[in-house]
RNA sequence: GCCGCUGUGGCGGAAUUGGCAGACGCACUUGACUCAAAAUCAAGCGGGUAAUACCGUGCCGGUUCGAGUCCGGCCAGCGGCACCA
């Protein structure tokens, strides 16, 4: 039998589609549920990318193999469509985004069709469909009403080039994530989500789910918690307190300076008593003009300006210190404020060296003539605090003293910042709000949910950063709900990762126009079994979501406050020559060339054959014709059938490679299991037959990665029902052991001989088999055995002298 | 600077977690088939040697009968965070 993918693979992929085998039956308890979930793509024009064929791979597999051992299974697909290049592209060609985004849909469903992934198409979701986001805009309402939305006037990163207020997230390194161009800070009203709130739980939450090790730490660093204390320092002669957060509340004796930020609101308050406000406000001008990358990029010299005219007194010991504002010190961390310990912190050091301040050691070691000692030692210099050596008790110690002071308490800080929730932009989510002169801010009625994007012509942002939609006087002007009066419409969009928030919750019920989900079926299906996606959305996308996922069960809508089990992450594709793919260097591989070369099953075959699942890895078109190869072979082995139960050549290789590839595939270590299958593949090869029985275990064990071919040699062996519906093969784990092995021999470490041993044989037997080897002899000729070590099935090493 | 990961043939990568380093695939070499090429099949394939010996998992040292694997110290690359107090 030849491999003729191109006539058979259209051909069961028909098939599985006309039998409906993929649609998962919601709230089945008869048999184990399993929800499979893969990231869903945006639908860009370009198509499909390699990218995405090994990323939905994995868990393709492992759903086609939990089918088979009898899971019901939910493996949904959908389309993430908002965004900016549908919406840049609509601009340069006037195509309307609605139209662009249906178009891609179709190409991209096709594609993925042909790839022949067991998706359940009856639950495909598209973000942009107003049965969608009417749910979207629902949970922006309940988060607007449990007090988790808020407006603030802030420096925001603003991209000069896409128009847009950018969230911190899109735009670290001050490049805008979307065109990489340089961020510039600009003031703003904007939208929050108050996702500070949920630090601690999305930190505790980590606990709980079992993602892979670097994912838990990026997310870990990214809400970066740390402990300390506040502590108030009074500023002299007046009813005022200057707040600050440190880490080592009990360097407090070594304080010789306070910073605060340009932007700390004491200046204002202060304003006439400064006596050099003129200079001061001359260096918070030159600050607003940096951006925050450059304010922090520029670490080599540090600036700042002495406040005439105001003195902080350290709480513990009265002593009066001077206030400085300078850029090192940023609003946006703890209270913008902090108490300068130049003997102990390097930024201080060099502060205090430049502007020729006090350098007070309290911590014995390190070389203070040269450097900021950060390290740990004894106390000095601090007054009670002297004699201590543990960092920990010394903090314990300095609080409980604060703390009877009544001025300061222990406490913490996370680096996480409120989410930036608004795009200035037309193909988003509309904000639900109306903004009523009365009112206020009044939110959209849950009834008149979905707040529909209004038909618009002229797609451009307006030139100060407004919404496409702030030129819609039908869309803008409205009543307010509350006391209907003349209102109008907020006019911003939700940020492109809003509809990804909370996807995997419509998947579970997608034409439901009542709730978001039915309560019974997501009790049912969540959580997420197992979540396999990017690197790239460790950090924004998947705190976002359980983010969400943790109000909605706070507010009773979800029963679980984590919505994903388990994480996985695939590695890169890199372009043949190494570097990552991309059109400008012209090292793009489409994967519909591949399907359309080799067949989909070897394009399935070697995304996850040709290497670790998880790392990077360069695309090779050789091995892509190696898979193709083997492929081949297998088709080959239906001339190979003979009658019979069992070959007993063959029997321990096959339950060998049953066990192999059952374990492989659940740890993502496909490439090793699909050596495996070669292996006995080769087995079998060598020993000229098998049986019918044994082809039908062998197919199944390939199926879940090559399952059009799998189904036609079922097929052609006179196989009943879909092979991709029938049992996943078991072994009998005595029947996995060779009756002898080869066990390597070593004299005084060094291997010198392989010896044929009964599988499990005593020491005494197997000394007396390696004692007749004669290669062993020879080495052993002269030589006092000093020492016997044997260890079952692995290894013999002679010791000699 | 901090945190995490990774260094194994010409290449992608294996190694049951301390037990025969290089599975499997690619590339390459030789042979068969062919007028020829492709495809296919067979054999070989870390370095070194006529064959042994010997040398080999980034570098230096250690533990061990035995180290790619464990420990200590470096070096290089990748990713994340970053004047975070």
């Amino acid at each position: 039998m030849r491999h003729e993918f191109k006539r058979i693979e259209p051909k069961w992929q028909k098939r599985w589609e006309e039998a409906g085998i993929f649609k998962a039956a919601d709230n089945d308890a008869s048999r184990p549920k399993f929800y499979g979930l893969v990231e869903f793509p945006y639908p860009s024009g370009a198509g499909m990318h390699v990218g995405h064929i090994k990323a939905y791979s994995s868990l393709e597999v492992i759903s086609r193999k939990r089918r088979m051992e009898g899971y019901n299974v939910l493996f949904p697909i959908g389309f993430d469509a908002f965004g900016l290049p549908t919406e840049n592209y609509a601009i340069k060609t006037g195509v309307h985004p609605r139209k662009i985004t249906d178009d891609n849909i179709v190409k991209f469903s096709n594609q993925l069709r042909r790839v022949g992934f067991s998706f359940d198409w009856d639950r495909v979701i598209d973000t942009t469909e107003e049965d969608y986001y009417k749910w979207t805009q629902w949970i922006f309402l309940k988060m607007f009403e449990h007090g988790l939305v808020f407006r603030d006037t802030a420096l925001v990163n603003y991209c000069p080039s896409c128009k847009v207020v950018l969230s911190n997230e899109d735009s670290q390194g001050g490049k805008c994530d979307i065109c990489h161009s340089d961020i510039v800070q600009k003031s703003k009203t904007v939208w929050y989500l108050r996702i500070t709130e949920y630090a601690e739980k999305l930190l505790q939450g980590l606990e709980d789910v079992d993602y892979l090790p670097n994912i838990k730490q990026q997310q870990v660093n990214w809400i970066g918690k740390s402990q300390g204390a506040f502590v108030n320092f009074q500023v002299d002669g007046r009813e005022e307190t200057l707040r600050i957060y440190t880490t080592r509340p009990d360097t407090l004796f070594g304080v010789t300076f306070m910073v605060i930020a340009p932007e700390h609101p004491l200046i204002d308050r202060y304003e006439a008593e400064i006596a050099n406000m003129e200079e001061i406000r001359a260096y918070r001008e030159e600050c607003a003009k940096k951006t925050e990358f450059e304010r922090t990029q520029l670490v080599k010299d540090k600036t700042g300006v002495k406040i005439q005219g105001l003195e902080a007194v350290n709480p513990l010991n009265g002593k009066k210190i001077p206030i400085f504002i300078a850029d090192y010190v940023m609003m946006g961390y703890g209270t913008g404020a902090i108490m300068a310990v130049p003997a102990h912190d390097q930024r201080d050091y060099e502060f205090a060296k430049k502007f020729g301040l006090d350098i007070i050691p309290v911590i014995q070691g390190g070389k203070i003539e040269e450097a900021a000692y950060a390290g740990d030692g004894e106390m000095i210099n601090s007054d009670f605090l002297n004699g201590y050596t543990n960092k920990k008790d010394s903090i314990a110690r300095v609080i409980q003293e604060l703390e009877k002071l009544g001025v300061g308490e222990a406490g913490v800080q996370y680096k996480m910042k409120d989410w930036a929730f608004n795009r200035q932009r037309y193909w988003g989510e509309p904000i639900p709000i109306i903004h009523c002169p009365n009112c206020g801010v009044v939110p959209v009625p849950y009834e008149e949910l979905p707040l529909r994007l209004p038909p618009v012509e002229n797609f451009e942002p307006g030139s100060d950063g407004e919404s496409p939609l702030a030129k819609i006087d039908s869309f803008v002007n409205c009543t307010c709900p509350r006391c209907g009066g003349a209102a109008k419409r907020e006019t911003d969009t939700m940020p492109q990762w809003a509809g990804s928030s909370w996807y995997f919750l419509r998947y579970i019920d997608p034409h439901n126009d009542k709730e978001l989900a039915d309560p019974k079926k997501l009790k049912y299906w969540m959580p997420v079994d197992w979540y396999n996606g990017g690197m790239e959305h460790v950090t924004r996308h998947m705190i976002y979501s359980r983010f969400w996922h943790h109000f909605l069960y706070d507010i009773g809508v979800v029963n679980t406050p984590e919505p994903y089990a388990k994480r996985t992450a695939q590695g890169l594709i890199l372009g043949p020559d190494g570097d990552k793919m991309s059109k400008s260097k012209g090292n793009v591989v489409d994967p519909l060339d591949v399907v359309e070369e080799y067949g989909a099953d070897v394009l399935r075959t070697y995304v996850l054959f040709m290497g670790d699942y998880g790392a990077a890895t360069p695309w090779s078109e050789n091995s892509v014709k190696g898979c193709k190869r083997f492929l081949e072979r297998v088709a080959g082995l239906v001339e190979l059938v003979r009658e019979g139960e069992v070959t007993p050549e063959l029997e321990t290789l096959f339950h060998k490679t049953i066990k192999k590839v059952s374990s492989d595939l659940e740890e993502m270590k496909f490439n090793t299991a699909i050596a495996a299958l070669m292996e006995l593949l080769n087995g079998i090869s060598a020993h000229g037959s098998l049986t019918r029985e044994e082809l039908t275990t062998y197919i199944k064990l390939l199926c879940p990665i090559a399952p059009h071919l799998c189904e036609e040699i079922w097929e052609k062996i006179g196989g009943e029902g879909f092979l991709s519906m029938s049992s996943w093969p078991v072994y009998e784990e005595s029947k996995t052991v060779d009756a002898t092995v080869k066990v390597g021999v070593q004299v005084n470490g060094k291997l010198r001989g392989v010896v044929e041993l009964p599988a499990d044989c005593q020491k005494e037997e197997a000394m007396k088999l390696v004692s007749q080897d004669p290669k062993i002899q020879a080495f052993l000729e002269g030589k006092n055995l000093v020492k016997e070590i044997y260890v079952p099935n692995k290894i013999v090493n002679l010791v000699v002298k």
